[in-house]
DNA sequence: GAGGGGGAGTATATCGATAAACCCCGTGGC
DNA sequence: GCCACGGGGTTTATCGATATACTCCCCCTC
């Protein structure tokens, strides 16, 4: 029922393979004969199927980015830069989720829908080393997060340590002495980001010779600001004295900040806090979130060049997987004391 | 260079069409065939190709979800949902971005890549009634979004007139007498979100019998919380009073909070705020935002449904369009004060 | 006048999976 | 002893666009 390229053609008096080139240009055609293509085009209402291109010309001009959930506003953001990057080289962006299903493992369909992107950008937050070691395909995937991840794959990442050690040092700067560590784990220490960033924190205690409690990391989810919140009504509710916050996500700071208001505790007077990410709405929360600046169009040019290099690379190449790890700064803001 | 399907045919001694009949389950294969094909299918690695299925088959499982933008945090909650309510059918969502290119129309190629999905929800927000009614398609297409658009479209929204109109009589009934609207245009005032907001709250001053006063409603972007905050800077800075803020969107709203702490302005008892969106982060603002909550579910019920009709119309059926507003509630928190 | 070049267009094979039709052989009914 | 039946496979055509090789034909050059 759909109208096709030969429908267009026998409707022109020419055969497909002019509409075709017509259509994409890729050959002279008389100028007489692409009127009346294009006069056909447009009677008929024909589209073109871009999956019969596909299938023959191997290429699809759109990457995918995967990430956990579409909720979570870090990747919204990361998705608009990306976008905006991809665009310059006439490629276009789609955003998929579901990188683990509920086995905790990539099922086959969602491994073959891979397929459908000429490369890949892989978040994986949420997978563990073995979800993606079985994960063998041929498509150019690129991956991008915090886990310890098989070598052989490509993989950017921020510097997770050294964001929580400058922010933390900070904290400790300015006069904190108790800082908290909300959405961290001190188990994992090298696996997933709370394990690195809750690494950071200890860092920065040790250089500064400031001693650290256990109670000032309580058990926490890192989903949502809920989970920022409960924690601070934790500490508050067991008693455990701190003048600081190192909140592992910004998501999890708004929350922060609204158990601490709720507590009637001060900002940045009686308690500073800190986040991580720098998400738009930081800059609007009150007080302004200070946070750490994950560097995302760093992250994406090394991201995107990496994936490049895979799409472009002939049959016999052998290219070397690269582990990049990108830089972080500061950005301080109401939160956060200034440094004396 | 990919490993195909006749190739795991070869190696397991029997016809591709077995070996797809193996992987699909669509006809019953005998045990002992069913095992060399798995065999096969995993020494050689084998991934289907979704690809040429879908040129096949004509049907992909996918449904695409197209935003304005990938970063707006309405567009991820509403796809998480979305997402969600797809997996229990089988199906598979895809973000898109990009309804309208610089130029404000929907270039061709994009256009082309709706038929990669066996049907489209379209965001409409920031697009033109002209630019949906060039969009000639045979793609299942539901809108999504505020805008007046041909009625040849299935078409679900939420109720903004009533959810602005719920919000500012709630701001009228505790107390405000000058409301301004931050995102607001009265110009449009049938045409996009911001005009069929600020609609509804000239409504609830009618039906309070309270003035109006034009310059309560600042000119002002809708994208980000800067826009918010630049709108009540502005306020402030040519002394307009007001005692109480219509956001026409939680975003906006996290940004005139910011610019009423900046201001010395107490919420809610110098200012009253509300919002409309209903984000998952705006419980958890300082203080926590009162605001409109869209329904999303609801929403996603219809536009599934009106999907799933037109996906499933044999080709003689005739479906008339539907048009479909979903109802709205009011979410008081603590941007507004207590009805008397 | 023969040969060469190149612009414009066509015919055919192909990308990989699958629907539909068909084939083969053992079994059971009458 | 013949036929219908059906489980388990195979063969072939097809989805729609396009790379490749090829055919014409006109014009220029030596």
């Amino acid at each position: 029922m759909p109208v096709t390229m030969s429908d267009v053609a026998r409707a022109a008096g020419v055969s497909a393979m002019t509409v075709s080139n017509v259509l994409t240009g890729r050959k002279r055609v008389g100028e007489e004969t692409r009127r009346r293509v294009l006069t056909a085009v447009d009677e008929l209402g024909y589209e073109l199927n871009l999956t019969a291109r596909h299938l023959r010309a191997g290429r699809t001009d759109t990457i995918a980015l995967v990430v956990p959930g579409f909720h979570h506003p870090y990747f919204g953001e990361l998705a608009a830069r990306i976008a905006r990057r991809l665009e310059v080289s006439g490629r276009h962006l789609v955003v998929e989720h579901g990188g683990a299903s509920r086995e905790g493992e990539l099922e086959a369909l969602s491994l073959a829908r891979l397929h459908l992107y000429d490369g890949v950008l892989l978040s994986v937050v949420g997978m563990t080393h073995d979800d993606v070691a079985h994960l063998r395909t041929a498509v150019p995937v690129v991956l991008l997060g915090e886990q310890q991840m098989p070598q052989r794959y490509d993989h950017v990442r921020m510097d997770n340590v050294e964001g929580a050690r400058l922010a933390t040092a900070h904290l400790l700067a300015t006069g904190s002495r108790r800082v908290a560590v909300v959405g961290g784990s001190p188990r994992d220490a090298n696996r997933g980001m709370p394990g690195m960033r809750t690494l950071g924190w200890e860092i920065a205690h040790r250089d500064a010779g400031v001693p650290i409690d256990p109670a000032l990391v309580p058990p926490s989810g890192t989903d949502g600001p809920a989970d920022g919140r409960e924690a601070v009504r934790r500490l508050v509710r067991e008693k455990v004295a701190f003048d600081g916050v190192l909140a592992l996500t910004d998501t999890l700071a708004t929350g922060v900040l609204a158990g601490l208001a709720e507590a009637g505790l001060r900002v940045p007077d009686d308690v500073q806090v800190i986040g991580f990410d720098n998400l738009d709405a930081s800059e609007f929360l009150v007080p302004p979130l200070s946070t750490v600046d994950p560097g995302h169009d760093v992250m994406i040019d090394h991201a995107l060049r990496l994936l490049d290099r895979l799409i472009e690379r002939r049959d016999g190449d052998d290219v070397t997987p690269e582990h990049i790890t990108g830089p972080v700064s500061l950005v301080l803001r109401g939160t956060t004391r200034a440094a004396g």
